[in-house]
Order: structure tokens, then C-alpha cells, then sequence
DNA sequence: TCAAAAGTGTTAATAGTACACCCATGA
DNA sequence: TCATGGGTGTACTATTAACACTTTTGA
């Protein structure tokens, strides 16, 4: 078994032209946020090997080395939850030394929004994965606190100028729903006239004329979201 | 030679305890900024091997084994500038599979804010760097291109809402001096009036009383920041 | 009939923007 | 004396924040 590791080493050092350089396992970990029930849930995983075997981690996986770090990122995605094509976006890279407690490993964190129904719910039982509150989040080991603060520093800071609040919802969501969205990611109650106020300046969610009695008697308008329309008007606005 | 690289190699695969996954190249590469003569530079090297040898590159360095992905890019600029404690925030990481000719590199962006006055000349012309204006860049190979648009967009959106200018002025500074520092980053010119108002409003913005005659036939006022002031005030505020 | 969510405008306060002239001094 | 950068205030506009009641309908 060593061998075959030697040579493997051997030949991908020998390809490089950087011979003698240290190398280092690369990692992805995912922050993966999604919406129900009125609240902002996380995708945790139960670990499976010691330190702290057994308590939750985010999820993650090692960069294969044919991969880009966005396809290892993307691929963790569907290995868990069978979704392509989610929204994913870096946070940041965590390279201390000691970070990891097996090796020397570097890790990239991605935060990803996904549309909670879409998803295979047989598959994360089989990969021990389960959905969080964000208010009742557990003590995460390592540095994925840090990776789920930053996480939800950004994309809170992205909320409030582009609409990854759409990843979230289904194509077709009431307002109710999207200011819930707004309130668990921001962490603050709005207003409800101001919110529906500022919405209907912007032309791009647009009333679909069907009605949802899932949630409340009366029932409340549906709406969607025209990406098309909304990467128009912002580059005509530059 | 490739006998030592092979045992090498060998020795630090069987520390960790993910043999057999593929490790990588890590590098850094730093996108340092700083102020003269009204506008905004960044330091470039000349690349010493092909492709394209001699043109302009970012500067960067391999990650070594035993050191954190900060301590690198502190290290690159400590190396090529001379100075310690300089201001580096990082940007994000470039894993694209082909993304260097020389191998499999991963490669982690930062930007650095620096006082020009304070680095050392020699050292720089001895590395074959050269301060650029950043509104006369030459084009970029790879991605660094790339890295350089997202250290400026990020480096726009924090002098927003952070003091980041600081780092780039001399700590007694003119009004002047600051707002060009705010011109040249965000590319666009303010009004003199609205951002003194804007100033006088922070009560960590303090006259030290002196005055500078060097850019001017009438003196002008030098300030201080007072960052424990600002500290103090920010957090209160939360 | 009542509980529960849907829907709807106005006013006040704040923040941001536009704009032009006099001052001090060294060359 | 004049060219150069230093320094100052006000009016207008846009944005944001605060706030309460009526409607619909299923249980």
C-alpha cells in the first residue's frame, strides 16, 4: 500500500515543476443554510471519526486532484443532499496549522441556499446529516464556528443588495415567507408595510396571480422572482 | 535528488492520517497597496520564469510546511518590502485546476495596506518590484487579473465602513491627503465640504494642533486617528 | 364568532447631495 | 500679485423608520 502511495507521489511531484515544495491536503466545508417553518436551518453532520466522534461538523470532503475547489464544493453538495446547480459562494480559507487534528490540511469554507424541498431527504439520514435551527445551534469543533460566523456574516451582507433570498424559496413564494426569510437570516423583525413598500418598487417580482391557502385562512398572493429582468435592470444601472 | 524528494514526500504522507488523499501546492499571492503622489500604487514583481518571463505578476510565494496561510503572506511581506505588522485581509482562494502552468498550485489572495514611506527601496528593486499606479496596470497573466479586481472591490466595500485608510497614511495626516485616499480607492472624486463634515462627525478623527506646509504654500491642519477611541465607540454602538 | 394571517399609506426624521467663495502664503 | 491648496455652511432631495386598522375565511 505504501508503495503504491510513493509512486503516485512520485509521479504527480515529477509532473511539477515546483519539486521540493511542501504540499498539503485540501478541504472544503459547507455551510449549507436553508428555510422552514419559519426559520433559518443548517446542514450538520455527525462525525465519524476521533476527536469528538459522533458530535455534529459541518460538511465537508477532501479537493480530488482533477477538481477545481468549486467543483469539490459543488460535488459535496450532491453527494449529500442530491442537489446540483445550488447557489454556492466562498467565505473564506482557514490555514492554520493545528487546525486540523489528522494532518495538515487547509480548508476552503463555502456557504450554499438551498431550496429545502428539492432536496433528498433519504440521502442525508444515510450520510448521518441532519437540519439545524440557527438559533439552536450546537458548540461546533475545530474552527467551524468561525466558518459558520463568517458564513452568516456574509451572507447577511449579501442580502441586503442582491437576491440570494431567492435560493431559498420555491420559485413561487408569498411575501410572508420572503420577509421570514429576511427576519432569520438578519436576525431582526421588519416591518411588514415597509418590506411589501420596498418590494413593489422593484419590478421584478411580479404578483403570478395564484393564491396560497397553505399557511393562513385568507389566502395569500404568490409571487416570483424574473432573474432576467433583474440582471437587466442592474447592468443598466451601472 | 528525486531519491530525497521520494522519501521526503513518503515521510509526510505517513504523519497524516488521510493517506492516499492528493495534496497540493498552496500559495499566496499579495496585492499591496499604497499611497503617493495623490494616487493609489500596487507593487508588482517581474516573473522569473515562463511562461512569460519578465512581465509584471503579483507577488506571491509557496505556503511552507510549517506555516499558517496568514503567516505566509506576512512572510512575502516582510521578504520583499521589509515590514512587519502590515495590514492584510484576505481575499480568496484560486483552485482552478490549470489555473498555474508549473502545476497543481492553489492559491490564496490577499491585499495589504501599507505606509509607503515606511518600506524598504533597496529591497524592493533587489526582488525586481515596482510600484504602479493603479489607474496605469499593466495586464495581468493567469488569474491574476482577477485576484487584483476582487482585492479592489473588497478593499472599496471596506473603507466604506471601516478606517482601512489608515493603514496607507502616515499616522499624522492632511485632510487632503485622507480624501485623496478615498478618491483613488473608490475611483471616483468626493466634495471637499461633505467629506470634512462627514469627518468632524468622528470624534476619533483629531487636529494634533501641527501643521504641514509641504504640499502647500498655506499650512494645513495634521490629524490623528485615535483607533482606541474608535474601538471603544464602535463597540458601544452595537 | 373568532382567531390567524393578509393586506394597505402617511408622516416625521435622518442622511445624503449639490453648490461657491474667501484665506494664507510662497514664489 | 498671483497661483495654489486650505478651509467653511446652507438648502434641497432622497431614503428610512415609525406606526394601526380592515379583510378574509376556516375552524
Amino acid at each position: 500500500m505504501f508503495n503504491n502511495i510513493n509512486l503516485t507521489s512520485y509521479l504527480e511531484m515529477a509532473k511539477g515543476i515546483y519539486a521540493g515544495t511542501p504540499q498539503f491536503y485540501v478541504a472544503v466545508d459547507c455551510i449549507i443554510f436553508a428555510y422552514e417553518n419559519n426559520e433559518i436551518q443548517v446542514l450538520l453532520q455527525k462525525r465519524k471519526i476521533e476527536p469528538f466522534i459522533g458530535e455534529q461538523t459541518l460538511l465537508g470532503g477532501f479537493v480530488g486532484a482533477d477538481e477545481s475547489l468549486d467543483d469539490a464544493a459543488h460535488r459535496v453538495l450532491l453527494e449529500r443532499t442530491g442537489m446540483k446547480n445550488v447557489f454556492l459562494e466562498q467565505v473564506e480559507t482557514f490555514g492554520e496549522i493545528d487546525r486540523d487534528p489528522g494532518g495538515r490540511v487547509i480548508s476552503t469554507a463555502y456557504y450554499a441556499l438551498l431550496n429545502k424541498k428539492l432536496h433528498n431527504t433519504k440521502l442525508i439520514q444515510k450520510y448521518g446529516c441532519q437540519w439545524v435551527s440557527l438559533k439552536e445551534l450546537p458548540h461546533l469543533h475545530f474552527d467551524h464556528g468561525k466558518m459558520l460566523v463568517k458564513a452568516l456574516k456574509l451572507l447577511r451582507d449579501r442580502i441586503g443588495y442582491t437576491p440570494v433570498a431567492m435560493n431559498l424559496l420555491p420559485s413561487e413564494f408569498t411575501l410572508t415567507q420572503l420577509q421570514h426569510v429576511y427576519e432569520g437570516i438578519l436576525g431582526v423583525e421588519l416591518d411588514k408595510r415597509n418590506f411589501r413598500k420596498r418590494l413593489k418598487e422593484m419590478p421584478y417580482f411580479a404578483e403570478t396571480g395564484k393564491k396560497d391557502k397553505s399557511f393562513s385562512k385568507r389566502a395569500a398572493s404568490l409571487y416570483s422572482f424574473d432573474w432576467e429582468m433583474y440582471r437587466q435592470l442592474k447592468y443598466y444601472h451601472l
